[in-house]
RNA sequence: GGCCCAGUGGCUCAGCUGGUUAGAGCGCCGCCCUGUCACGGCGGAGGUCGAGAGUUCGAAUCUCUUCUGGGUCGCCA
């Protein structure tokens, strides 16, 4: 039997209350954490998402039918609780309202509850699968209620931020045209135009563009964006970028407001000084370093070029990549030259899990003493170069992988993080940014034989490169910037092109005729025709942003109401079968699927 | 699409070299308790061991298939 509220209003949140207000007659409504009942006293944590407060009821302050009440009492149910707040008896340390209480003069019971499927309770260890398809249950948990608090607040700090700088906050459609390069869109049919999709934005990229070419100058939305791939611990399939766009500018003036942007934001929430200006590398020295273009630079572990030291070498397995026109590379995993043997076979077993044929080891033991899975095929001479190449000392476990280069890049980069993980190599709280620049303008893609676009195909190209596109395109690096914090890529931008021939030369390169490059992209072509201003921008995926903020290991931990690992959403059970008069309106025949 | 991990009362797990009646903690239900806060005491209920097939005298345990969830490679301009 639900009570109403009427005639009470909530004085505060549950732990809102304070020293201050002892004395106070105030009225407060949350769920039961916990009712303990020792009989002629019932002890109820209130909670709400501002944390708990004891409650007392004994008869005598509360009348005898609400002391019956009192005793009826389980967790979750919603009570309204009228009383005067004082303080305890008996300190509890442990809650920071642990000093006073509550003490009820009435009761009501606003909603009873049934015993939920698992608890409600902090650092829940409940599987994913039980806490998503109770999301609504889930998300009264203090962490996710905290996690949620967090991100509201980074969206609010990023709006008043950005404010102050002259942006203007400007909506972007949902529904829009496909385009078929980079990830698989969603799509939505159209019931006026049988046969016509719109297709959800991966980004608002283009759209913002024109609001350059439109004198908004200075363009920001918290924008959400749908991708038809794979999920991952870090990638849902509709999240949301804080997106900018910025007219008159180049890398620099996009890097200092982004920087001091950084800077403000952890400061407020976390209380975290970023020292700037920011540390920065151009992609080039990232991959020759790191790996990766996403490093994680909290700790050392670097890879070393050993393709000149190597390459007269007797292992055939080391010329033989550097023949194919590959490299051989080394990192040195410090003091592990003990490291057992069965532990490094599933080093071995990892690398192959990134395409790597093998792992090729030098295990030098305290006394100095080798262990090598190839010294066999080299002289002690070319041996002692390599050690001395990488640094090797006594203790030193050497790795090193050959193929080609940028194969060996990606398995070095995973296997250098992957010792870090195991070693514990990194400060959790430390928050390490780096601006990673010059990004390769295309890459070859070896599926289609052609070059595409890294980024996408209106990427600024530097200046000093612009004759390299035709001759040698691979080589053209781009006004691309990504800032990267712990080895995790929270955002990325680039300096757009603005000039025509610039752009033709661009889509000459990608092998767009001008006709396909018209048919996908002519509203854009078209209003740069009109006076176009130079202009660049960034992206941040917020919720990767908020996960490493808030210190948690999944995007679903900072996102109400994620999905699972094949984009169904366990409380919804979305996606679903829609009938058949719905399919009719929208002209679309499902086709069942076939084995073939 | 590939690979790896997990699935046992409501929750978290143990049991897995096959062998009586599948256990624990928490939770839940009932009774008792006026200073508890991981409350306590007494009593109690609750399990097709994810599903299907197979091997076997006998399967939670072994094999195969499948479902569900997680991680990851491919993919994600």
């Amino acid at each position: 039997m639900a009570e109403s509220m009427k005639g009470l209003c909530r004085s505060c949140r549950a732990a809102e209350v304070t020293k201050e207000m002892i004395g106070n007659r105030i009225t407060l409504m949350g769920w039961v954490q916990k009712a303990r009942d020792k009989g002629g006293i019932v002890f109820v944590d209130l909670r709400d998402r501002s944390g708990i407060m004891q409650v007392i009821l004994e008869e005598g302050p509360v009348s005898k039918e609400d002391f019956e009440k009192a005793g009826r009492l389980r967790a979750e149910f919603v009570i309204a609780v009228t009383g005067t707040v004082k303080m305890r008896d008996a300190v509890n340390p442990n809650i920071p309202t642990g000093e006073i209480e509550l003490q009820a003069d009435s009761l009501r019971i606003l909603s009873e509850a049934d015993v939920p499927p698992f608890p409600i309770e902090e650092n829940s260890r409940t599987k994913d699968e039980i806490r998503l398809k109770y999301r609504y249950l889930d998300l009264r948990r203090p962490d996710l209620q905290r996690n949620l608090m967090l991100r509201s607040r980074v969206a609010m700090l990023t709006r008043q931020f950005f404010a102050n700088e002259g942006f203007l906050e400007i909506e972007t459609p949902m529904l829009g045209k496909s385009t078929p390069e980079g990830a698989r869109d969603y799509l939505v049919p159209s019931r006026i135009h049988p046969g016509c999709f719109y297709g959800l934005p991966q980004s608002p990229q283009l759209y913002k563009q024109l609001l350059m070419c439109s004198g908004y100058d200075r363009y920001i939305q918290i924008a959400r964006c749908f991708r038809d791939e794979d999920l991952r611990a870090d990638r849902q399939p509709e999240f949301t970028q804080i997106d900018m766009e910025l007219s008159f500018v180049d890398v620099d003036d996009v890097i200092s407001v982004n920087e001091r942007y950084l800077a403000f934001l952890f400061k407020e929430v976390l209380g975290v000084e970023v020292k700037l200006p920011i540390e920065r590398i151009t992609w080039q020295e990232a991959m020759d370093r790191f790996g990766s273009d996403k490093p994680d630079m909290r700790f050392g572990m670097e890879l070393v070029d050993v393709s000149e030291v190597v390459k007269n070498c007797g292992f055939a397995v080391f010329t033989g990549a550097l023949e194919a026109g590959g490299s051989v590379r080394g990192i040195n995993a410090k003091g592990q030259g003990s490291m057992p043997r069965k532990k490094i076979d599933k080093l071995v077993e990892f690398v192959k899990g990134y395409g790597a044929k093998g792992l090729a080891y030098i295990a030098i033991a305290e006394d100095g003493t080798r262990k090598s899975s190839f010294a066999k095929f080299m002289t002690d001479e070319e041996m002692d170069a390599l050690v001395a190449a990488m640094d090797g000392e006594n203790g030193d476990l050497l790795l090193f992988v050959s193929d080609k280069t940028r194969l060996v890049y990606d398995v070095l980069g995973a296997l250098r993080l992957e010792l870090a993980r195991q070693l514990e190599l990194f400060d959790k709280n430390e928050f390490r940014f780096v601006w990673v620049t010059e990004f390769p303008l295309l890459e070859w893609n070896e599926d289609e034989n052609r070059f595409q676009a890294m980024h996408h195909p209106f990427t600024m190209l530097m200046e000093e490169d612009i004759d390299l596109l035709d001759t040698d395109p691979g080589k053209v690096r781009a006004k691309a910037y990504d800032i990267v914090l712990n080895g995790n890529e929270i955002g990325g931008g680039s300096v757009r092109i603005h000039q025509s021939d610039i752009q033709e030369k661009m889509f000459e390169a990608l092998g767009f005729t001008k006709e396909a490059a018209y048919e996908q992209f002519g509203f854009l072509l078209d209003a740069f025709r009109y006076g176009v201003p130079p202009h660049a921008g960034l992206a941040y995926g917020l919720d990767r942003l908020v996960m490493l903020m808030a210190g948690v290991d999944s995007i679903r931990d900072v996102i109400a109401f994620p999905k699972v690992k094949d984009a169904s959403c366990l409380m919804t059970q979305s996606p679903a079968i829609v009938d058949d008069k719905q399919l009719g309106e929208l002209h679309i025949a499902v086709v069942p699927e076939t084995d073939a």
